[in-house]
DNA sequence: GCTCAGGCAGGCT
DNA sequence: AGCCTGCCTGAG
C-alpha cells in the first residue's frame, strides 16, 4: 500500500543520514528500507515528496508522524530568514525534517553515540537489535526489531560485549534497568516541560546535556532543545558568540540541524 | 605508536 | 560551578 505524502520539505538523504536516526538502509533504487516501533516502511523520494509503501492501513498513521507531518518546515524556514547564516542553512537543508522515534530505542541509540562515529554507531545498534531484537520480516536479509527495556535489562556486560560497545555498555544496562522498573517513565516525559524532561533523563546514568537534548529532540520533539556537540560548539563560538538568533524562537532544535549540516558538508575533514 | 569520533562520570579545586 | 582525565573501540 502506498500513501504520497506531498511535501517540498522532505528529502530522504538528508532527513534518514543526518545522523538523528540509525536504522535506515538506502537500498539499489535509491529508497530507504527501515524499521521503528516493529513496523517497516519503504519509502522512495519523488518530485514533490516521498511515496511511503507499508503493509495495511493502519500504518499510515504511524509513518505520517514519524515523519512528522504536521509541522509545517516552510513556516519554520520562513522565520529563519530574519538570521542570514541561519537561512541560507535552512534553505539549502530544507529537506531536512525532525522525526518522531521510539523513546526507549532514542534513549539507547544516543547513549551509544557518545564519544563515538556513525559508522560504529550503526554497527552496534544493528547487532543490538539482531542479537536481542525480535525477527519482524525475512525480508531485506532480515528486518529486527529493536529490543525492549524488559529484554536488556535482563542481560548481563559480558551478554553485550560482542557488540563491541565498550565503556557504554554500563551505561546501556542501567538505562534499561531504570525503565524496566518504572524508575524512569519513558512516556511520562512526553507531558514534561523540556527542562524537566532534561533533568529527568539525566539522572540515567551516561546520559549528559548532549544525550538527554538529542532525546528530548529526536523522540519528544521538543524543539526548543539545541543539542550542542563539538562541531555545534565550534559554529557557535565562531558565528553565534553573543548568543543564539532571536528568530530561532521555540525552534532551536530544527536549527540546529541546518546549521550542523550546512558546516559539516563545508568542512574539509568531515566524518563520512 | 598517534589522534579522533555528534560525551560523560568521577574526582578535584 | 568549573576544570581535568580516563575511557572501549576502530579507522586513518
Amino acid at each position: 500500500m502506498d500513501y504520497h505524502f506531498k511535501t517540498s520539505c522532505l528529502d530522504l538523504k538528508q532527513t534518514l543520514e543526518s545522523g538523528q536516526c540509525f536504522r535506515w538502509r538506502r537500498l539499489e533504487d535509491g529508497g530507504y528500507v527501515g524499521i521503528s516501533g516493529g513496523h517497516i516502511l519503504k519509502v522512495r523520494q519523488s518530485d514533490d515528496g516521498a511515496v511511503l509503501t507499508f503493509s495495511g492501513e493502519s500504518e499510515r498513521d504511524y509513518w505520517l508522524r514519524y515523519f512528522d507531518c504536521d509541522t509545517d518546515y516552510e513556516a519554520v524556514i520562513e522565520q529563519f530568514s530574519a538570521d542570514s547564516i541561519l537561512s541560507e542553512a535552512a534553505r539549502e537543508n530544507r529537506g531536512i525534517r525532525i522525526l518522531r522515534q521510539e523513546p526507549f530505542e532514542t534513549l539507547i541509540s544516543f547513549i551509544i553515540s557518545q564519544n563515538n562515529n556513525i559508522p560504529r554507531i550503526t554497527g552496534i545498534i544493528s547487532r543490538l537489535c539482531e542479537s536481542f531484537g525480535e525477527k519482524v520480516s525475512e525480508e531485506y536479509g532480515g528486518m529486527y526489531s529493536f529490543p525492549d527495556a524488559k529484554t536488556l535489562a535482563a542481560l548481563s556486560p559480558d551478554d553485550l560485549a560482542p557488540l563491541r560497545a565498550g565503556f557504554r555498555v554500563r551505561y546501556i544496562l542501567d538505562a534499561a534497568n531504570k525503565v524496566n522498573t518504572g524508575l524512569v517513565d519513558l512516556d511520562g516525559i512526553f507531558a514534561m516541560t523540556y527542562d524537566d524532561g532534561k533533568a529527568y533523563l539525566k539522572t540515567i546514568t551516561g546520559v549528559g546535556d548532549k544525550v538527554a537534548d538529542c532525546v528530548l529532540l529526536f523522540a519528544y520533539h521538543k524543539t526548543e532543545a539545541f543539542p550542542s556537540d563539538v562541531w555545534i560548539k565550534r559554529i557557535v563560538a565562531e558565528y553565534y558568540s553573543d548568543g543564539l538568533p532571536e528568530c530561532m524562537g521555540g525552534y532551536k532544535g530544527i536549527a540546529q540541524q541546518y546549521l550542523f549540516e550546512y558546516f559539516r558538508k563545508r568542512s574539509p575533514e568531515k566524518v563520512s
